[in-house]
RNA sequence: GGAGAGGUGGCAGAGCGGUUGAACGCGUCGGUUUCGAAAACCGAUAUACCAGCAAUGGUAUCGAGGGUUCGAAUCCCUCCCUCUCCGCCA
C-alpha cells in the first residue's frame, strides 16, 4: 500500500511511476476522495468532542441530583450527527481503501524503464552453456526415462500441472531442500523456520497477493483459509502488527514450503514437463530491514540466492527487471534465470525483490529506533525483501538436463552427494 | 466435536456504567546521589489519526464485530483465540 500523505504531497511522482508500470490511475480522483474522507472525520470528531463533553456534565448533574433529561436529549442529538458524519466517512474511506489496495509499488527510480519482460536488463552472466558430444535431452524426456519423474500417474492424482518424484528423484529433491536451508542457516546467517501453509485473507492482503490477485490462489472457502503460493506471505507477515527494536534489524528468515498456484490463464506457455505446476517446493529467504539499507540488502541477498547456483555448478544469468515487469507490490527486482540446457531456454528460478515499506504498511510491520535525543523514537514502517533461494523444480530441470550423460545417466552435483548417501551417477 | 475458564498497557495484574487511556507492581528511559556502580529517591514511560509553527487540544483503541445507554474495559449478542477436562486423531 502507498502512502497517501505521500500522495498528498507528490502526486506528479506517482502519477509517474505509475505510468512507468503501464497503468493510468485518476490521481485526481483518489486526492478528492482522500479530501472528502478528511473533512468528515474532523467534523464528525469535532461532534463527538461536545457529545462526550455533554455526556461528562450529565454525570455531574446527576450526582448533584438535578433534572438531566434535556441534557439527555441534547447530548442524544449530538451523538446521532456524529454517527451520521462518520457513517459517510466510514463508506467513503472503504472505497478509497478498496482503490488504494488496487494500486501497485511504484518503482524505485533506478529501475529501468520498460514495457515488458523483453525489456529486461541483463546485468551479468556466470558460467557457460555446458557442451555436449551428443544431443541434449529435455527434462521430460530424461526424468520420465530414468524412471525418477512421473507426469501420467500425478495427473491420474491431481489432473494436468503435476508431478510425481520417485526414488533418487524424490531424494534429489529433498537434497536440494536441505542443502539450501543448511547453506543459508550456517554460510549466510538466517533462521530457518517452518511455517503454516494455509493462511487468512488478511495474511495475503499483508504481502499484496489480495485483493488484487485473487484468481491465482487456492481458497478452502469453508474455512475462509488460502494455500500460500510462497513463503513469503507466512514469513513476511510473522511480526505483522509489531513494533520492533531497531537493534533486531535486519531480521533474516528462510523456510522451506510447498507453493500453490492455480495459474489461471497460463496454459500452453511453457508449461510442458515440470517448469510451471500448481504446486511446488521452494527455499525462500526474507529480510526485514531499514530504508536506509534495504537496497544494499537487496545486493546482499541476491548474492545468497547466486552462491546456490555457482555451489551447483549452473550456468544462469541475472535480470534486473524493468519497471514494465516489475511485479505488484515489489519497488526493485532482480531475476536469476538458470540455463535449461535441454530446451535451450532460460527458467527463472529465483526473484529478488525489495517490496520497500509497501508490504510494511499493509502488514503494519514497524520499528522503533532510538531518537537523535537517546529517546525511544516514533515507530517507522519495516521494509521488507524477499528472494526464492531457490524454487526446486526449475533447479531439479537444470540439474538433469547440466549433468546428464550419453548414456541417459545424470551425474549428481558434488554438494549434493552428502544428501544423496555418497550417490554418484542416477541411472 | 462436547463441557468449563479466560482474553486489559513491554511484562505481571486491579478495575460499583460516569474526569479510567485505564490503579498498584515489575521492566525501560531520564534525573538526583556516587570516584564509578548498586541501592534509594524524583520524574517520565501505548498506538494511530485530526487541528496547530509549537506548546497543546481533540477522536479512536482494554481479542474482533455488532447492540443497549446521554455515557461501556465494565451490561447483552455473534465470532476469533488461549487454557483445562472429555472425545477423536497423524
Amino acid at each position: 500500500m502507498i502512502d497517501l500523505a505521500a500522495l498528498r504531497s507528490a502526486p506528479d511522482t506517482f502519477r509517474k511511476a505509475w505510468a512507468d508500470r503501464g497503468l493510468t490511475v485518476e490521481v485526481d480522483n483518489l486526492l478528492a476522495l482522500d479530501e472528502q474522507v478528511r473533512a468528515l472525520k474532523f467534523q464528525s470528531e469535532t461532534k463527538r468532542a461536545e457529545q462526550n463533553a455533554a455526556s461528562k456534565s450529565i454525570g455531574a448533574i446527576a450526582k448533584a441530583g438535578g433534572d438531566v433529561n434535556a441534557a439527555k436529549e441534547a447530548a442524544r442529538l449530538l451523538g446521532d450527527e456524529a454517527t451520521a458524519l462518520d457513517q459517510r466517512r466510514a463508506d467513503l474511506e472503504k472505497g478509497l481503501m478498496a482503490e488504494l489496495l488496487f494500486l501497485p509499488n511504484p518503482c524505485l527510480p533506478s529501475v529501468p524503464l520498460g514495457k515488458d519482460s523483453r525489456d529486461n536488463v541483463v546485468t551479468a552472466t556466470w558460467g557457460e552453456k555446458p557442451a555436449f558430444g551428443f544431443p541434449a535431452k529435455a527434462h521430460w524426456d530424461l526424468g520420465p526415462a530414468l524412471g525418477i519423474m512421473d507426469f501420467e500417474r500425478a495427473a491420474k492424482l491431481s489432473g494436468s500441472g503435476f508431478v510425481v518424484l520417485k526414488g533418487p528423484g524424490a531424494r534429489l529433491a529433498r537434497a536440494l531442500v536441505s542443502w539450501f536451508l543448511d547453506t543459508h542457516t550456517e554460510k549466510h546467517g538466517y533462521t530457518e523456520l517452518a511455517v503454516p501453509y494455509l493462511v487468512t485473507p488478511q495474511t495475503m492482503q499483508g504481502t499484496g497477493q489480495l485483493p488484487k490477485f485473487a484468481d491465482q490462489l487456492y481458497a478452502c472457502k469453508d474455512d475462509d483459509l488460502l494455500l500460500i503460493p510462497t513463503a513469503e506471505v507466512p514469513v513476511t507477515n510473522f511480526h505483522a502488527g509489531e513494533i520492533l527494536d531497531a537493534a533486531q534489524l535486519p531480521l533474516k528468515y528462510t523456510a522451506h514450503t510447498p507453493c500453490f498456484r492455480r495459474e489461471a490463464g497460463a496454459a500452453g506457455i511453457g508449461t510442458r514437463g515440470m517448469t510451471r505446476v500448481h504446486q511446488f517446493d521452494k527455499v525462500e529467504v526474507v529480510w526485514l530491514t531499514t530504508a536506509e539499507r534495504s537496497e544494499s540488502d537487496l545486493v546482499t541477498l541476491r548474492g545468497h540466492a547466486e552462491h546456490l547456483l555457482q555451489a551447483l555448478g549452473l550456468h544462469y544469468r541475472v535480470l534486473e527487471l524493468c519497471t514494465g515487469d516489475t511485479g505488484f507490490s515489489s519497488a526493485h527486482t532482480y531475476d536469476l534465470e538458470v540455463w535449461s540446457a535441454g530446451t535451450n531456454s532460460w527458467l527463472e528460478v529465483s526473484s529478488c525483490s525489495t517490496f520497500t515499506d509497501f508490504q510494511g504498511r499493509r502488514a503494519n510491520l514497524r520499528y522503533r529506533a532510538p531518537g537523535a535525543d537517546g529517546k525511544p523514537g516514533k515507530p517507522q514502517w519495516i521494509h521488507t525483501l524477499n528472494g526464492s533461494g531457490l524454487a526446486l523444480p526449475r533447479c531439479l530441470i537444470a540439474v538433469l538436463e547440466t549433468y546428464q550423460q550419453a548414456d541417459g545417466s545424470v551425474r549428481v552435483p558434488d554438494v549434493l552427494k552428502p544428501y544423496l548417501g555418497g550417490l554418484e551417477v542416477i541411472r
